[in-house]
DNA sequence: TATGAATGAGAGTTCATTCAT
DNA sequence: AATGAATGAACTCTCATTCAT
């Protein structure tokens, strides 16, 4: 693994964010994290928002997350719901990538275009593989509302991951992968009839 | 409504930093905005961390939620679904407060301790009053699996108020809330009547 | 003398401009000659430019020349001429304004284009002031070539006082002044007549 | 002509300093604009300052200006006078190195004392050489008035250059020229008579 | 010779904080 | 209580200069 040039800056510059926050993240820092001087980094990026710019880039590139799961070959059942379960799972394991997820939906949220434009494709993106995988596992229609369960997925998982890592421990994780566990095995299958039968 | 001392100071500071985030919100700004000298913010708070320490407190005080909704008269099935339905609907239309509650999130999960715990005791909070909520309405037992899906449930609106806030725009908001009301009417009922089977 | 706020960085960037030229006129040595800090600074003044704008305003406010002289009552030849003489010895002798002139004409021609408008303004005045003392002087009627010599004249004294800043010291001040002695009194009369008589 | 080593970086400098100033001048543009690495400038250059010693020195010797009047042969009164028009009419034109000498003036107006050692050298032997045509033209003899004739002469070139490159426009440059016309023809003649006479 | 990545001092600028009024 | 001028440390960014290749 070469660790030259702008890798070795983007790693620094996601190190620092990841500890001190956007905020905290100064030329300065990132260099010292990235064991150059501060000229240095200019050869290679020519603003910190161009380093910020890269590192939100390569971090939402980053966010594979069930876009790992093949839909090319047909699977069984069994397998696409464990396969979605263990992808979810991950999420929940990988703090310092959601924290940095989160600095960066902040961003786009405060009035970064580009990054919301950034979000916008990722969203569409997850939300699109996760139909298909539904449309595989529970043999149905795609729709606008199996598009809306994929979202109301999505949406449960970030926000489970906010609540992970606001360390409110109020529930405990078995439970939580229990309910997981439930909807995918019984609870899609349900509402999915209930709305073919419509 | 007395409009004096922190009051205007706490207003114009949640302002500023909705409309320009915490970073962009320097005590200059917050003084312009509250129509008072820069000094005179020294006479009611001793930092900037103190008056944004406030603004998170006042921030996280306003986060009512579901706790609205009164559990103390028996009410009917249908009317208990609605007023959460609705709770819900509320949320997904107030933009600066979501704003703000992830700014405060977002610090919270940058290390601030204090408001880490802070939000810990509104989440468990909000899920106790769900839970309950759900109590009522479903006819079932508490137990960790109902708490469970009462933090799912959060989780979900939450993960939905930030896609909404990012604008990501790839589901429409009526098949949304068709899933909303699939859930609040079958999806649990069924969901409790497994439960309380097995 | 108040040498408060605005007048007393102007000042101080006056004297330093003078000592060190434009590039060497930093905030922080402009800030120290004025006795405040660099932060002072910017109460007065959004940016360097500003400062060095208003020491050009001012400097170019400041090149009265000829302006001084009054043209609305009637006087003597010998009286006028002796003014336009005096004027133009006292130009010979007010170094530091003449050495802030140049750097203000040295940045003017760079491509400062408010700094050329300026300039344009200043040297139409000049002149134009000039030739009225011509025509009260020499009774002649005004025209583009009494307009000419104006220029001619003030063309003159701005190389000569060029020739004095960089102290070429070719030729003695006193045959210098017999030169415009001998211009002013006979020069320009000779030259009057024999355009007259075109 | 070989465009090799010092030539071609001097070259640019000449250049990126005509379009940009001397503060504008930078290692890097002038490595760009000659072609090379920012580290091969300095196998030909020790420093910055060095690049610019050049490039003063060979523009001020290239200074020509009126030295190119040979005063060799005897030539006819009309034949000097026509020259010394030619020669000055040329100066209006060229902009570009007029441009440069004010840099180089105002360089040494700033304290480079070995800069303006060179330029009171120049403006001896353009005096001098002035004086020598002057004398050949108008039959008279040399002395410290015709030497104060020359002087003056120059100065009004210089600052006519410069109003022309401050873009004043005052005054259209065939009247202009008209003054310079009769000056050379009849004014220095008449001048020179009057001083004979005393 | 020649390259260009790397250095680091110093530039302009910002901003939380203080304090005389 | 209230003002706002003043402070100064820390920020981003520039650029002459060096040096391993």
């Amino acid at each position: 693994m070469c660790n030259t040039g702008k890798t070795k800056i983007i790693d620094a510059a996601r190190t620092i964010i990841s500890e001190h926050g956007i905020q905290g993240a100064t030329i300065r820092g990132i260099a010292e994290e990235a064991g150059v001087s501060t000229g240095a980094i200019y050869h290679y990026y020519s603003s910190k928002e161009a380093i910020l710019y890269d590192v939100m880039d390569d971090g939402l590139s980053e966010m594979k997350r069930i876009s790992t799961i093949s839909t090319e070959q047909k699977k069984k059942f069994e397998t696409l719901i464990q396969e979605i379960f263990d992808s979810m799972q991950e999420r929940f394991q990988k703090d310092a990538e959601s924290r940095l997820q989160f600095y960066l939906a902040h961003e786009a949220i405060l009035g970064n275009e580009e990054l919301k434009h950034k979000f916008k494709d990722k969203y569409k993106d997850w939300i699109d593989r996760l139909e298909i995988i539904f449309v595989q596992a529970y043999h149905i229609e795609p729709g606008p509302l199996t598009k809306a369960v994929a979202a109301w997925t999505l949406a449960g998982i970030d926000g489970m991951v906010l609540q992970i890592l606001l360390e409110t421990n109020t529930v405990n994780l078995t439970h939580i992968n229990q309910i997981l566990d439930y909807l995918l095995n019984e609870g899609f299958t349900h509402f999915f009839q209930i709305i073919g039968n419509e």
